[in-house]
DNA sequence: ACCTGAACACCGTTCAAGT
DNA sequence: ACCTGAACACCGTTCAAGT
């Protein structure tokens, strides 16, 4: 007899079964094994059913998914209004507005960087949620208080929304076991890729490898959305708007 | 001479089994029914043989998928060195580079939309074949052709690729049978989520919703490539430079 | 040496059947 | 009515065994 569902999460005897129980056991799977690892099979064996009774309370994986993402993200916006706001309402000096939305940015990538699967899914299928409209929402208000034009606005925060879920996606979920190069494979697979172009045929990245693969993720994170904000700042939409 | 390739499935009775003959089975298959179906097995199907003997010449289904992008790629950079940098050395004029440039992600995006999953997996797995190097590498040469600071310019590469790919990942295959919204299904699954919020919690949003969803997808990738070289051209690295 | 049949260890989803 | 065992139709990858 196999020791079956080991120590882990604690076993109430009875889960009772219902769509927060299962969205709250995906999330528990996922933070320890990872989201590739909470399959419907899996949820449903930690949950001590089959997998066809899952199918009562969600329609499907990608459903499942975008129900985790949504239940993270109210964690992000209930926390924020206090971490990046501040106590203090404060006639918000000049840029506080961008570092604001920096920040939120940042919260919002930094739940995507953890569960990298769950970018991807973002990438699928748009998170529709009711906090992922919160987010929406926030961020074209912050928008709106750096006076940045409403069709802007509204057009620039699916950029950016959109940029960072797709860098999140790319961090792909890298194998505990075996590779040695670990997280620092994917770039260095690039980095060999550039440093070995033909001079000739390459030419312009032969006399700037090192600009193309210089700086931290962290520093190019940085500054793509500083680019994107400013980006959006300036560049017009071919939408009338209200003149 | 010969269409090469012309009309897919031909058996030749000898398949040869190579990888560029799986490869290009590969894309065949893709072509003609998305690349979810081109997998190991079907691939090894086609090709008259057990999905073991793929194994011989290409390391996983990963490795396969870039293989096939980077090969999609050379089309593309085959074709485009008369179409977009034009026989004539021509003073560019004023801004030419920036619709060379724009011309040159259209196509990359072209590639990626037509088989979402390989934006995906470009996504995961940056490409890093000879053909993606020359992509870099053209990028980069427009972006210093309209006096784009190197640091900037460089950073920019990716940004830009980046983006294209994501937005090309996001295109979920739409399953052609059953659902009736099809295409538009995704977008205006937002759209409800956008209407239906709360106005008390989401004001701005409530606001500005027809913003928000205004404008055409392609309108809206026009404009999100301009507002990119936009802020990659504005934007300050925290790279020291060469100054 | 080169190739591959067959197996291993999984998936998501459905539906007839039980309670 | 509500739930689910068992099946359906797949996957990617490995490896012992054949030629």
């Amino acid at each position: 007899m196999a020791p079956s569902a080991a120590s882990r999460r604690e076993r109430p005897a009875k889960p009772a079964l219902s769509r927060e129980w299962i969205v709250a056991e995906t999330i528990g799977i996922m933070r320890d094994e990872g989201l590739e690892k909470a399959t419907m099979r899996r949820v449903a064996q930690a949950l001590d059913t089959g997998p066809a009774s899952l199918y009562v309370y969600v329609a499907n994986t990608a459903e499942l998914h975008s129900a985790v993402l949504d239940e993270l993200l109210g964690t992000l916006l209930g926390a924020s209004p206090d971490t990046l706001h501040g106590a203090a309402p404060s006639e918000s000096s000049a840029g506080e507005w961008q570092s604001r939305l920096e920040a939120l940015l940042r919260g919002y990538a930094g739940i995507l960087f953890e569960h990298p699967g769950l970018a991807r899914s973002a990438l699928l299928l748009r998170p529709t949620g009711p906090n992922a409209v919160l987010l929406y929402d926030r961020m074209l208000g912050l928008l709106l208080e750096g006076d940045v034009a409403v069709d802007r606005a509204a057009w620039g925060v699916d950029l950016l929304l959109q940029y960072v879920t797709g860098i999140a996606a790319e961090h792909s979920t890298p194998r505990a076991d075996g590779s040695p190069a670990d997280s620092a494979a994917g770039m260095s697979e690039l980095a060999n890729a550039l440093h070995g172009a033909d001079p000739e045929a390459a030419p312009h990245l032969a006399a700037h490898v090192d600009a193309v693969l210089s700086g931290e993720p962290e520093q190019r994170l940085t500054w793509a959305l500083r680019a994107l904000v400013a980006g959006i700042t300036v560049t017009p939409t071919p939408i009338t708007g209200e003149a």
